[in-house]
RNA sequence: GGCCGGAUGGCAGAGUGGUCAUGCAGCGGACUGCAACUCCGUGAACGCCGGUUCGAUUCCGACUCCGGCCUCCA
């Protein structure tokens, strides 16, 4: 029985598809003006996650994630730039997709772009001045009446009277209400443009969502995920414009990621204080990441900082040095361990819980190492195979252990070398040799760890 | 001002009305030439004040502090 928190109702709720058997997932994706900083990539990994565990407990699922290649801030970029905006937004989303697999997701179904759905995007506008919830300002702009929808606020718990008192609204004259927004804007020359019935121009932010939501999933479908910062108003915005056109209810579930943090204020492009992902792998290993991002509740804000990452990646190694030279059984009972791995996914996706399964599985691992050979296969084959639905511990051990993603430093080679020499030189007993050999390659960051089986290394 | 979260051992991070989280770090031991890895054992926590209860870290209320949203942002 799965669990999931519904951001609408504010509980826990027991899970149940529309259609028997099948799910279907809508969660925004990015902005293509830039690169992916640490933030995107928790909401990536979060429903790369979601959406695993949700097929393996054997659902159909259509995982559907859209891409903004239109908007005021592409426009913006592709200015800067001295390019064309289809160029930056081309060259963005090769970025992403890169980032992405190194960081180890699984791609999602479909990745609809905004200007590919340029006819239904104006077809739903047109829907909606037809039905009255849309009228064409002064400034030609086509504006969303926000009062015209009754439960305007009800995902943000929000009343549109109480929104005013904040007063950071600006209030735009071509507006009948602070609170509406834009679904179609006027181009300025020289602006990217379409065709439409209000003249050449372009969708609002919000209008793109609920049209390829609603054309990728129908109107109405179970899940609808995305990052903290776009409860409001972007999801409130989609609600409103969605069941207004459709008439009928859009999401049962609305799920929210929690923020990246930095220095204990939220990582974001306003403040600037974002670290792109391929800055980080630059130090990192990309499942340093997937594990930092895992070891918490996707909806907990989580604590960016070169300490947490290198905690993470501390907890990985004692994961990746289980299976460092233990064979893997091809087949295995499920034991417990799947069962309590199961039951903290199934609860609004623990993975912090189900880390900590993998965990206590890897010191029966390590026991059953010399008493037990088979059922250290089995248990590694479990632990590999519990590991994949978080999508951990799929690289090789010594690969990940010897950190050869990294360039610098010693190269294989001479680590051998030395390490061969260390080897003989304990054959004859010269312990000071070996140890200054040793105490050598510490200097490097380089680790030994001796066996009956020959001495190994770890890069930390 | 409105709305929403959170406050757990040295750190990170789950969870529960009465008994174990887990990882890192610490301490003691085993293993080792010495280490490392690993294993065994071990100390350590529930912001503050009331209430409900036989019993509350867990439920309820007030308070303090922190964060998010209310403007583009995953």
């Amino acid at each position: 029985m799965l669990k999931i928190y519904n951001t609408l109702s504010g509980k826990k709720e027991i899970f149940k598809p529309i259609e028997e058997g099948k799910v279907g997932m809508y969660v925004c994706g990015n902005t293509v003006y830039d690169f992916c900083h640490i933030g995107h990539a928790r909401a990536m990994i979060s429903f790369d996650v979601i959406s695993r565990f949700i097929r393996h407990l054997g659902y159909e699922l259509n995982y559907v994630r859209n891409i903004t290649d239109v908007d005021d801030k592409i426009i913006k970029r592709a200015e800067e730039n001295n390019e064309s905006t289809q160029a930056l937004t081309e060259r963005m989303i090769a970025a992403q997709r890169e980032d992405e697999l190194r960081l180890g997701n699984k791609m999602p179904d479909r990745e609809p772009k905004a200007t590919e759905f340029m006819q239904e995007i104006i077809d739903m506008v047109q829907i909606l001045l037809d039905k009255g919830f849309a009228y064409q300002g002064s400034s030609g702009d086509v504006y969303y009446r926000a009062n015209a929808f009754k439960d305007y606020g009800k995902l943000n718990n929000r009343k549109l009277e109480d929104m005013l008192a904040g007063a950071r609204i600006d209030v735009e004259t071509a507006k009948e209400h602070p609170a509406d927004f834009v679904l179609w804007k006027q181009a300025k020359v020289g602006e990217v443009a379409w065709p439409s019935p209000w003249g050449l121009g372009r969708p609002g932010w919000h209008i793109e969502c609920s049209a390829m939501s609603t054309n990728c999933l129908g109107s109405h479908f179970d899940i609808h995920g995305g990052g903290p910062d776009l409860k409001f108003p972007h999801h409130e915005n989609e609600i409103a414009q969605s069941e207004a056109a459709t008439g009928k209810d859009y999401v049962n579930y609305w799920m929210h990621c929690g923020a990246v943090r930095v220095n204990n204020e939220k990582m974001s492009k306003s403040l600037g204080n974002f670290f792109t992902v391929r800055d980080v792998l630059e130090k990192y290993n990309a499942e340093v990441i997937r594990y930092l991002m895992v070891s918490s509740q996707y909806r907990s804000p989580i604590d960016y900082s070169d300490q947490s990452l290198n905690e993470a990646k501390v907890g990985l190694e004692r994961l990746y040095t289980a299976l460092r030279q233990q064979s893997i059984a091809e087949s295995y009972q499920a034991t417990e361990y799947t069962q309590r791995f199961e039951e903290a996914m199934s609860d609004d996706f623990n993975t912090p819980v189900a880390v900590s399964v993998l965990f206590e599985l890897v010191r029966e691992l390590n026991k059953a190492k010399t008493e037990a050979p088979a059922k250290a296969e089995a248990l590694a084959a479990e632990l590999k195979t519990l590991a994949e639905l978080l999508g951990l511990l799929h690289q090789a051990p010594e690969y990940f252990l010897q950190n050869s993603t990294l360039s610098e430093g010693l190269d294989e080679k001479a680590i051998q070398a030395l390490i061969d020499e260390r080897t003989q030189a304990r054959k004859d007993k010269n312990f000071a040799r070996s140890d200054e050999i040793r105490d050598e390659l510490a200097a490097q960051g380089i680790e030994l760890l001796d066996s009956r089986e020959g001495t190994t290394w770890t890069r930390s």
